[in-house]
RNA sequence: UCCCCAGUAGCUCAGUCGGCAGAGCAGGUGGCUGUUAACCACCGUGUCCGUGGUUCGAGUCCGCGCUGGGGAGCCA
């Protein structure tokens, strides 16, 4: 029979207590030790927040020997009481009582307690949650992907699961990665053609580029829906800001027009900044300290002032007049270049700005036509430092219309049968948009690089761990 | 995919004009100390990314390739 482990108190806890304890449990990795005469001080970290907890190990103890071998990345549960510390730099100590080795890391342990650069983590993506910044990552992750969920449910908003697996390219919003079960040594074939009869689905299939289409099925049935799930783009992407596999949320909204669109977009990020600082200070701080000294004010920024909205037209009178030199000329039909997008939110009106209505050639074909007969109610979303953080639209729920730019765009009617089934029965105004869950972590925490706040980055030519 | 930059010890980096491969940190040993990026002394560490070339001689110069980073495009 196995003794009971015996049950520990997370650190988090630990610290937040007002009055000493006789017994406590702690279990946690080695973060450092530094010896001292007759004792040694082992700072132990469980994951739990960004502090350790100071050990005190008396040299009384019987594994003593044992314990001054313990070096960064060792496991152990430390079993004492939790006093006040008469050191500076912390308010509790753990004075051990036992300590249980449950593993000594070799010295071949590639975390040392130095700073290390994100391009090496990058290489042992297993071992980075370890670090102080990492772990406040991806428990900031944790945290603000439950706000997310709240700030729906709050609403009245129902979470609906939309397929990964998609049956066509239909959804337009980037390249799709292949989905197949075929045997790829000895591939049937048809008329010098791929049979994908013989297939798992007996067409081509691939991974989700977007729930957009699927939610909007359910945006007319159950009113006001969204998405958060995973969602795969086989783009070449080489940049900080993207990735092949990737998180999205997409609220898709019934009898909603551009403008209650953008005033929900606006609402979500001022509500999902208010719960990072508010529940994740700690881990923020780190951040705001050694990751983006601008952190902070950027954040408060955020909550505190009205996103600037302006429509392209005004947009690219804007960037003609600046008279700043960009490398891409700015023309009216022509996209906002990344440049054009930052220099809007960076420089000139230095907060969040909503873009909205786009030409219509430049944007797909779901998008709702204005009365212009130019434009479509399209909304981009530019946050400092990011660029587009969040893109949406008011759905184009005209059955005549849609069924018009489909064939002007020279795409498949038939295999949006079923889409266009929507507009005709009983079709409703409605609108919605995609955030990007990386690019609001990375506006959030400083981060850089768009695979320093997903766990296992997939990018090409990469996808180990 | 395109443009630019980089690759030297476990990590971070220096290496002059082409002339014997270096430091700090990490690790080990000893000392000191209620310490906290602890401190002091000593010790070990190399496919200089790979490959071909120029040269009496290449970490250093040239070609090609690989990997990583920054920027661009595609977008979230």
């Amino acid at each position: 029979m196995n003794k009971r482990m015996k049950k520990r108190i997370k650190i988090n806890k630990l610290i937040s207590l007002e009055t000493s304890v006789d017994e406590v449990v702690v279990k946690g990795w080695v973060r450092t030790r530094r010896d001292s005469k007759g004792f040694s001080f082992i700072e132990v970290n469980d994951g739990s927040c960004l502090k350790n907890i100071q050990v005190i190990a008396d040299n009384s103890l019987d594994n003593y020997d044992e314990i001054t071998r313990l070096i960064t990345g060792s496991a152990v549960a430390v079993s004492g009481s939790l006093e006040e510390s008469p050191g500076g730099g912390q308010k509790w100590e753990v004075h051990a009582k036992s300590i249980e080795i449950i593993s000594i890391a070799p010295e071949t342990y590639p975390l040392q307690k130095k700073r290390h650069t994100d391009e090496f983590l990058r290489t042992i993506a297993h071992l980075r949650p370890r670090t102080n910044k990492y772990g406040a990552a991806f428990r900031i992750r944790s945290e603000l992907s439950f706000a997310i969920h709240k700030f729906f449910k709050d609403r009245g908003f129902s979470y609906i699961h939309t397929p990964i697996l998609t049956g066509s390219d239909c959804e337009g919003a980037g390249e799709l990665f292949q989905v197949t079960t075929l045997d790829m040594k000895n591939v049937p074939s048809i008329d010098g053609n791929i049979d994908y009869s013989h297939d798992f689905f007996g067409k081509e299939a691939g991974l989700t580029v977007s729930g957009q289409l699927s939610a909007e099925m359910f945006a007319l049935a159950l009113g006001d829906v969204y998405t958060f799930g995973p969602t795969f783009r086989a783009e070449n992407s080489n940049t900080s800001r993207h990735v092949a596999e990737f998180w999205m949320i997409e609220p898709e909204m019934a009898f909603c027009d551009l403008e209650q669109d953008m005033d929900l977009a606006e609402e979500m990020l001022k509500y999902l900044a208010g719960v990072v600082l508010e529940n994740c200070a700690e881990d923020i701080g780190l951040f705001a300290k050694f990751v983006d000294k601008q952190l902070m004010n950027t954040i408060e920024t955020l909550l505190s002032s009205d996103f600037k909205r302006i429509t392209y037209e005004e947009a690219v009178k804007i960037l003609e007049k600046s008279k700043k030199k960009f490398e891409y000329d700015v023309a009216y039909g022509k996209d906002l270049q990344s440049e054009h997008e930052r220099y809007l939110t960076e420089t000139h009106f230095k907060k969040p700005v909503i873009v909205y209505n786009y030409p219509k050639a430049i944007k797909p074909f779901y998008m709702r036509q204005n009365d212009d007969g130019k434009t479509v109610a399209a909304m981009d979303i530019l946050v400092p430092r990011i660029g587009e953080i969040i893109g949406g639209s008011q759905r184009e729920e005209r059955l005549d219309v849609l069924e018009a730019r489909i064939k002007e765009m020279a795409l498949p009617m038939e295999e949006y049968w079923w889409y266009l089934d929507s507009r005709r029965y009983g079709s409703v105004p409605h609108s919605g948009f995609g955030l990007g869950f990386e690019r609001l972590l990375m506006f959030l925490t400083g981060i850089n690089n768009i695979r320093d706040v997903i766990p296992f980055p997939r990018t090409p030519k990469n996808i180990e761990f």
